[in-house]
DNA sequence: GATGAATGAGCATTCATTCAT
DNA sequence: CATGAATGAATGCTCATTCAT
């Protein structure tokens, strides 16, 4: 789930464009525009005009629709990728579920555009074989983010002993999928669900 | 969620269709199009071409695109809405989650088709307003009718003392929402969270 | 080379075209406009401009440019091959070969525009493979009809002893594939060199 | 047509090229690319490509694709007038042409390319007036090359007596001409062809 | 001389929709 | 009810050319 947030500096002195500036450009135009409109609503022309360019500029940095949208699922699955790594000292686990419960629930609510953009992403990777396999490895390294911490929770006894690691990773990264599904859920709405979850995940006798 | 399973009985004689048989073999196609192609790849004249009539005969049936596309979220909202009403003597509230929970599963493996139509349905109605306040009717509807089973069974002890009726509904929806989401999620994966999950709402010593 | 020419009536009552006279009306402009511009001046919407029809249109009738350009290239080769069959007594080989070429000059003279597409067809076979394959069945046909012809005037006398019969044809058809290549010549000049090459075939007895 | 073969020793010390040099590998890179592709599918990019330069300096030294054409025009003419100009002892007429016949056809088979590139000139000048003028100048310095040897050969005897030297001089080049455009014609039957074509020319008792 | 970046004008093709029959 | 034919408005993409550096 999107994390870091690489506010581009964009310079943009009218006529040039560093190359790979202008890319990036573009590459956050068509993001802005696929969370506007959908994959569905994405027009090169549209892109290029966001950007302030012609067609044909665009096309020269993305020789087809197909090369920006590549790059376009790349940098959101990079973003997606830098996870928390360095913590120098790591919470306890149910601190630590807790804490990252949070924090992406905190990058939902700023960045929401960018949760769009996933949505998108991950529903056209139900037909799109090649996205579904890039998909599916950054839910992998998710899931053997998260199992490792909810093991060692049921271990030491933060969380249920009769706790799935792996089905209860499972309900998390969904729960998280799932939130633009939830067409009328508050910020607030979606705060208690993860509290619930949680909750559900604690041995009894710790939490309450 | 897709519960029952109308299998309409299509007379369908050659030449003939009653008109609204027709207008359903149209909606039909259209919903087999859309879970094959998204609604990204909804043509009119594939649907047409897949009853097996011309573009023209499809516009007189419905006039326009987006009338064919509102007769298909009427059709599959309405089966959705159709839920197990007419239990005489429902379960005690634990059994009656638990059979609710493994039916919608079932029904996932059975008829996914229908639920991939469904997923195009909500992501569209991040950005469709009047979609939206059509699933969000429904998602009201499902949410009504597992609040008071979660109530009861906090009330009566099967489930947690600090139970959160409503987030805990929106984190069962929101399970079922994700699940075309979860790349490489078998049905026994599909089954094993289901089951973490209703352990979470287990009060301890119920289940243990 | 080119013989019949059916006049086509074109009735066209704004508003339709019976289908199969729309398309041979499409053909048409094109084979007008490959001869006025060449193959690579051949815009699909400067034939539908041409007919009077939308771009839409055309490709209603032909999916796509290449589709367009098989028919134009079937529909000249189809002329091309309907080659004088019925002559019901056939003249003497000499009188047959002279009568051939006149004949021919003559179209060209009458029809220079479907000599030119043609020409423009011969050109594009040098590197597709597919009309290659057309054109040299028609040319291979062509050299089945002078052949025959010939042979039998080397036998009978009036036509070189020493004649190559397939050489000749060969030099006969190449008589005509490289008319528009001569850049300054005029009919006369044509004429006058149809009669050296006919002269060159004869045994010198006969002729003077 | 094609004669001399300047192989042009290009020193080529990398970053340099005299600009002469420059122009002349662009030049011989589209005459390449012509022989590949024919004129429809000479893209300057590719020229540029080829030679291993940006398109803007390509430009540079032709301002545009017309003159980058117009350079490949004058190269390709220039290298056919280059005729054998030089011949201290002409030998007799007959024995002249048929070394002429055979030469062309030798280069021929060695530098079909060339032909080829020719071949898209012949086509392309039969609607480009000023190409036009280019060839026929071109065209009429080969006739004259031809007709006093003809005329020599009927007047000593070696030829047919009613032999008409302009005429023949046509069948001569068109046969030339029209080499690529059959389709299936091997280097033999080219041959033979030729001989066909100077039988026709001989007087009877000369060559038997 | 050379290059990266940019552009205007076009091009084949697609698609929902219309209409006379 | 049904259809063949037609259309306007895009849509992704190409290409020769230009220009600041």
């Amino acid at each position: 789930m999107p994390t870091s947030q690489t506010s581009v500096p964009v310079p943009r002195e009218r006529g040039a464009g560093s190359g790979a500036q202008r890319r990036q450009e573009i590459v956050a135009a068509a993001q802005r525009l696929i969370a506007d409109k959908g994959f569905e609503g994405l027009r090169v022309r549209e892109v290029a005009d966001r950007v302030g360019i012609n067609i044909a500029t665009l096309h020269y940095h993305f020789p087809s629709k197909e090369a920006l949208v590549a790059a376009v699922v790349q940098d959101i699955v990079g973003r997606l990728d830098r996870v928390p790594a360095g913590d120098v000292q790591p919470p306890p686990p149910r601190e630590h579920l807790a804490g990252h419960l949070h924090h992406v629930l905190d990058q939902f609510e700023r960045h929401r555009e960018q949760f769009v953009v996933l949505n998108e992403l991950y529903n056209r990777a139900i037909r799109d074989e090649a996205l579904r396999r890039v998909l599916q490895a950054s839910d992998t390294a998710w899931t053997d983010y998260l199992v490792p911490i909810l093991r060692a929770g049921r271990d030491n006894g933060q969380l249920r002993a009769d706790l799935d690691p792996v089905a209860a990773a499972t309900l998390i990264t969904g729960f998280f999928k799932s939130l633009l599904f939830h067409l009328g859920l508050t910020p607030q709405g979606a705060r208690q669900a993860a509290d619930e979850l949680l909750r559900g995940l604690d041995s009894q006798e710790t939490t309450r």
